[in-house]
DNA sequence: GCGGCGATTCAACAAACGTTGAATTTCTTC
DNA sequence: GAAGAAATTCAACGTTTGTTGAATCGCCGC
């Protein structure tokens, strides 16, 4: 007898002998060519061809293109989110009863990032690389990131606040700004740095860049949000 | 008799009896399209229809799309790498022989984007956008990026080693893509810090986003940087 | 005022786009 | 194994796309 959670994965993985499988490998094309392209980037026919489909199937499973768009941007979310709430509450239950420090906070928010890569599933690197294109996005940001991201971002501001006492509001966000930025053009993953530094450091390496990240933003925080 | 600076001012400004005024009104509004919608959002006959101009016109002037893409690229780019040169060379010449600091270095890479802001023109806001947009896409930053901004980059980056002595080379360029991050993400004026921040905070504030990067950078450059 | 030339528009092209209704295959259920 | 439902393909639609060649406009020198 299997647990109902190793239940959900095996039919996800053996699905209904075939009929979820054409239907998740275009959401997964679709991923890959819209973190590369952008929306407008991309066309239905190329993400049928990379899903080996008929146009006409994509069609049939999401509607619209703008439909698909969003459900490759919500499939993973919701994971995504409990996983840096676990590790922000599994920080918070750790510290004493000062709360975690702002090097713990940071690192709650950025790790989970890189376990999910670790899984093996490149899926997970693109899904982050999406991201960062409709979070950089003028367009697209102010349409698609409140929703599903604004009420896990002000739980770890509000830890922060707690973590920083006297600091001001606009420090703070201005502060989470400058974090925001730095990981985007991290999940971005375009290996600029890669070339400017002549190889020493790899775009492709999320751990070295949360390792360098984790230090600098904390530093940056409390050089701004210090007391007054 | 006008100062030869002067004379070239009014010479963009009146041009050849309007000739001029259509194939830059192009660039503008291609400038500001590519910025929001990024390069496959936008039409030529949207662009044309903008500028209020046939289709043809564009190709007339600017050859294929990419090329017109480029141009608006390139058309902003010498002019700002020579400001934000000079800036640093500023910095230089005013400190003593230990050189310029790591705020001082951070200031003269980030101010010139504020005055390019100031003079008035919102092509230059446009234009930083642009920047935002190309830099932060795996598609197109590798290609067009290192070309026009290497060069200014690895300027900047000798100066901060300068200032960090004993850094690791790693490190330095790790700080450095998480300035370019930060940046990056203002420039790009998605107006998400507005909402998150309820309001304390305002993308288009671009003074109040360096004066509250600036001594966050720094300090990030120091703790990473910090010798051994 | 006429010829020439750059600037601009007109008209149209073939290709590619998103979307859809109907036909066909594949699976599930009884 | 037949019936029904779901998944998938087929074929086509009306638009829109980037691009181009030819025609027209507007100005300047002669």
């Amino acid at each position: 007898m299997l647990s109902s959670a190793l239940q959900s994965q095996k039919q996800n993985a053996m699905a209904t002998h075939r009929s979820q499988t054409k239907r998740e490998k275009i959401l997964d094309v679709a991923e890959e060519l819209f973190a590369l392209h952008g929306y407008d980037g991309v066309t239905l026919r190329q993400i049928a061809a990379g899903a080996k489909v008929d146009v006409a199937l994509a069609n049939y499973h999401y509607g619209k293109k703008l439909d698909l768009f969003n459900a490759v941007f919500e499939r993973r979310a919701a994971l995504l989110n409990e996983a840096r709430l676990e590790a922000l509450h599994q920080c918070q239950r750790e510290s004493g009863s000062g709360g975690p420090t702002v090097e713990q906070i940071i690192e709650a928010f950025l790790r989970p990032l890189e376990l999910a890569q670790e899984t093996g599933d490149p899926g997970w690197r693109h899904y982050l690389a999406l991201i960062a294109y409709i979070n950089n996005s003028p367009y697209w940001g102010p349409r698609m990131m409140s929703k599903l991201f604004d009420e896990l971002v002000l739980e770890f501001i509000d830890a922060l606040r707690t973590a920083l006492p006297g600091a001001r509001e606009e420090d703070i966000f201005w502060c989470y700004h400058n974090l925001s930025g730095a990981l985007t053009l991290t999940l971005a993953q375009t290996g600029r740095i890669d070339k400017l530094s002549g190889g020493s450091c790899q775009s492709a390496d999320f751990q070295a860049a949360y390792d360098h990240m984790i230090p600098f933003v904390a530093a940056g925080f409390r050089q701004v949000c210090r007391e007054q």
